[in-house]
DNA sequence: CTTTTCGAGTAAAACGAATTACTAATTCGA
DNA sequence: TCGAATTAGTAATTCGTTTTACTCGAAAAG
């Protein structure tokens, strides 16, 4: 900056002004036209630490993760947080812990170090996690989690609405038998959406049965026997609810293994939306989505919308899921 | 770190000292303990900016990336390269430009005035790309790209190899006529396959057979077309190698249709390994690995490995695509 | 004519560490 | 017993900005 000053014939404080284009200082516009030729002739170009430095702004939130980085599940929670971010000029720090604790402990000291002005703490499938305790140093926001006192502000998705809105969608499409093929592992999802499911029978009018809830582990190929036995039955279902896509994958394949069609004999509907399956299957999979990259952008948003040294009150954000729909029922 | 030395009765460059565990410095035991017991009492921590800016070393790596971020074809890009920065105790400044040019510069400008001390530039899918000439200002490299003149380094799949590995693995369980499902939009991919294909063929003394090579979308319905095509001919192929494992979806779907069994009937293999195609058809699918994982890693690798003010040489590095043995062949 | 007020800028003090060049006291070696 | 070496530490400078509190001359106001 002495060079651009000493170059342009004025001090290293005009220089500042013009850059930063502070409108107190009365700087005439000939000189910022030479002060700007000679940054352009020197090639200079601020240097973020130390404008951080006096001006105790980082301009950068931190986000730890333990597997969204990984997982084609939950990636969007990164794009909606770095969109958000640079929409307020400010830049994602990114660590994927691999759920180990210690890498957990490491990331969140660089970051605090490293000033972050938020930082968020998300999950690759919505659950209670114990973050560090560290944690609460800097504004915290968490993503797809929640803690177990619900003590932090979380951001997270509506698993009842979208169990509701799924089967809702079927009750519409005129099915009176639908059979809902759930996760077996306890998780927030599976019971947020069966509650779902059954808030829209009972919505609508129509009795709850048993026999046409099951469980198993959320994969295709168990999902495929979970679905044939379904439809083995006299009384078969008319539409299958499944947990997630994979699922949904996994009934696609006993339905066309029985000669059946989707949607006409059998309508499917999904969860997650994931493009890979949903797009690809055929007939396209109706489904719901997790808003992930929703969840990513409504935590920077908070965190950007916050006074300086505050912190954000425990509020548990629920977002809906929306209906996204495709050819499936 | 004032107030610390305050506490502890010392200078504030003992407790620099302290901290940073300079060996040129003498200080004793008993001091040292009083430091960092003020250090614990106060909560001090390091401020990175003032650290960074006095070292001039930001610990810092850049990842600016077209769509990896969002993709789930090369998050493992950014968790090869953020693993190795965490290895190296630096950090990874992440933005996704969704291919938007303006976005790609100020983005740059961004990380430059961090001082970031390597800068990689990632494609989500392997193609030809054409930086902002400002990219040189520190050390680059490419990642799952590169430029025209091949001036700068970059890491890129060995797509002949991985077509070879392909080809070659089926040739192995015996097949001989073995058909080859190929993208039809230009890019690199489709000519290295299709090369390592025609090779692998050659290598092992069999005839190629234009007939048995065809081309469409990359996408699970127009393959579905194209396998049924193949298939429903007299003297119909043993195998099929399909571009990518969504298209492998759809000849599945296609071999499915016609009631013949994988792998005893017709064997497929893929490309890509999509964890979320793959692993959740029946039966599992036997693919080819982008290595994208240890794309991510090199490039990094790569950085540290630069000594300071340097850059690297513009080296192509072909990267090995490892065979994903499964059971569909 | 003074006094104010502008307009156009500048000097100097932060910001929070790392680092260099010292000092003072002790110990060692011959 | 005296100089050298070692131990234990400190004062002051520096990194590259932002920001506050000036200055200095000219025009406007009274």
């Amino acid at each position: 900056m002495y060079d651009v000053a000493r170059l342009a014939g004025v001090s290293q404080t005009t220089v500042s002004f013009v850059v930063n284009n502070v409108t107190s200082a009365a700087i005439s516009q000939e000189t910022r036209d030479r002060v700007w030729a000679a940054i352009h002739a020197l090639g200079w170009r601020p240097n973020a630490m130390a404008r951080s430095l006096r001006t105790r702004h980082s301009q950068t939130l931190g986000l730890i993760s333990d597997e969204v980085v990984t997982s084609p599940y939950a990636v969007r929670i990164i794009l909606g947080a770095q969109e958000a971010a640079w929409a307020g000029r400010q830049m994602l720090l990114v660590v994927n812990t691999s759920g180990q604790r210690d890498i957990e402990q490491t990331a969140l000291q660089f970051m605090l170090e490293r000033r972050v002005e938020g930082l968020m703490y998300a999950a690759m499938y919505h659950h209670e996690v114990t973050p560090p305790p560290e944690l609460t140093q800097a504004p915290v926001v968490l993503v797809n989690c929640f803690v177990a006192d619900r003590s932090l502000p979380a951001i997270i998705p509506d698993e009842v609405q979208g169990g509701y809105t799924a089967t809702e969608a079927l009750i519409r499409r005129g099915h009176r038998r639908i059979a809902f093929i759930n996760e077996i592992i306890p998780m927030p999802a599976l019971f947020g959406r069966l509650e779902g499911y059954r808030q829209a029978l009972a919505a609508y009018g129509l009795p709850f049965d048993p026999a046409l809830v099951r469980s198993c582990h959320s994969n295709a190929h168990d999902a495929f026997a979970v679905a044939l036995a379904l439809l083995e039955r006299d009384d078969r279902p008319t539409a299958i609810f499944c947990f997630n896509d994979k699922m949904a994958m996994g009934a696609y394949d006993a339905i066309k293994r029985l000669g059946l069609r989707i949607p006409q004999d059998v309508a499917v509907i999904g969860f997650d939306n994931l493009e890979l399956i949903a797009a690809q299957l055929y007939p396209p999979l109706t489904t719901v989505e997790l808003p992930h990259y929703e969840m990513g952008r409504r935590a920077v948003e908070l965190l950007q919308t916050l006074p300086a040294g505050e912190s954000l009150p425990p509020i548990q954000h629920y977002l809906p899921c929306p209906l996204i729909e495709r050819e499936s029922i």
